[in-house]
DNA sequence: TTCATTTCTTACCTTAAGTGAACGAGTTTT
DNA sequence: AAAACTCGTTCACTTAAGGTAAGAAATGAA
């Protein structure tokens, strides 16, 4: 489990044999079980985490509706926003399958970062990437239709299609399930 | 001028007349005219953006129509997906008003970062801040409808509205001009 | 000023998304 | 086994967004 992270890292910078051991001996992974919620609205949480294996679901809820908004799956992270801000969390972060997560802390990193500089090197770096990510699919976001959206997460990401429940996939897509219901009917019509 | 960036520092941490000179010796600012384009789809560009001062709009050509996705306005960064993934950029940046800008390489970054450590964790914070403010617009997004969009434009920057073209305002709510102007004339019904 | 271009709005029609309700299939609970 | 529940789908209806076109208003250039 380890050389999935350590793999992921090493597309970064090559890590030496000492700075594997330090991060092992952080003994950062946690097993969840499916269903688990790991934050919830309201709460104050210090803690970031990192998809290994399985999927975690984000999701607010309005209205008292549920809207899922995104899925972290392998080597996905996120970042609480009341991490950043010192407010409480908008949102609840839930697992859709067991999964294997890797959770960090402020105070872990900035005894890493003291011990091995090059780690803060490495989030700036990663941060940075995830930053321009995200815009990128603000904007793929913003320049397409639902039904666009939805043949371009079959490319993407055809796992989710599969593996999510698809009233929370439709609202991912920014739509209702009658909606995506529909949406799935008429391409389906259009491909025969 | 200096003092803006300063100032929008100092709110992470603050600078030592030290630190504060060698920004002011990278000679960083440089005033842009209202149209000069800063980055075009294609190009393979290292610099990234801080907006001091005005106004710089990223936008699209999709289908030939121009696609508005952002506006950065004071103190709002833009660092473009092609410094990242070194891909030709599929965007273009232009100045919708005379403005001064901070344009940054990553050798300097890398100098400054050498002479100074502090600074690249101050990038780390920023960007992850920026981060979590990123996914966070796109959850509001996919939450809300245009309706309800343009109203919390009203009250988050209200300053867009007027000084920004109302067709380039649309694509960035992510709706058709023509949609836009129903859109006001139903809310200034229901308000009356 | 005049002409041309751009920008914004309005109108009409088409398309598709939102809403509420209903249904069957599959689960889980009792 | 029956009841309750969730989930995906479908239907009818309402609402609003997209497309096209036309005209008014503002802007810029000759």
């Amino acid at each position: 489990m380890q050389n999935i992270l350590f793999d992921y890292i090493s597309k970064y910078m090559p890590l030496t044999d000492d700075e594997k051991k330090v991060i092992t001996d952080l003994d950062l992974f946690r097993p969840v079980k499916k269903g688990t919620i790991l934050l919830k609205e309201g709460q104050l949480s210090q803690e970031g985490y990192f998809v290994l294996k399985g999927c975690v679901r984000k999701y607010y809820i309005i209205d008292g509706e549920e809207k899922t908004t995104n899925f972290y799956t392998e080597l996905q992270g996120e970042v609480p926003e009341c991490v950043s801000n010192k407010k409480p969390s908008t949102y609840y972060l839930t697992c859709v399958e067991d999964s294997i997560i890797s959770v960090s802390t402020p105070d872990l990193e900035e005894d890493v970062f003291a011990k091995f500089p090059r780690f803060e090197t490495l989030c700036r770096i990663v941060s940075e990437e995830l930053l321009v990510k995200s815009q990128s699919s603000m904007d793929d976001f913003k320049n397409s239709s639902p039904a666009q959206r939805y043949e371009d997460l079959l490319v993407t990401r055809p796992d989710l299609v599969q593996r999510v429940p698809q009233h929370q996939l439709a609202s991912f897509l920014g739509i209702t399930p009658q909606s995506l219901s529909r949406l799935k009917a008429r391409l389906a019509k259009k491909k025969n």
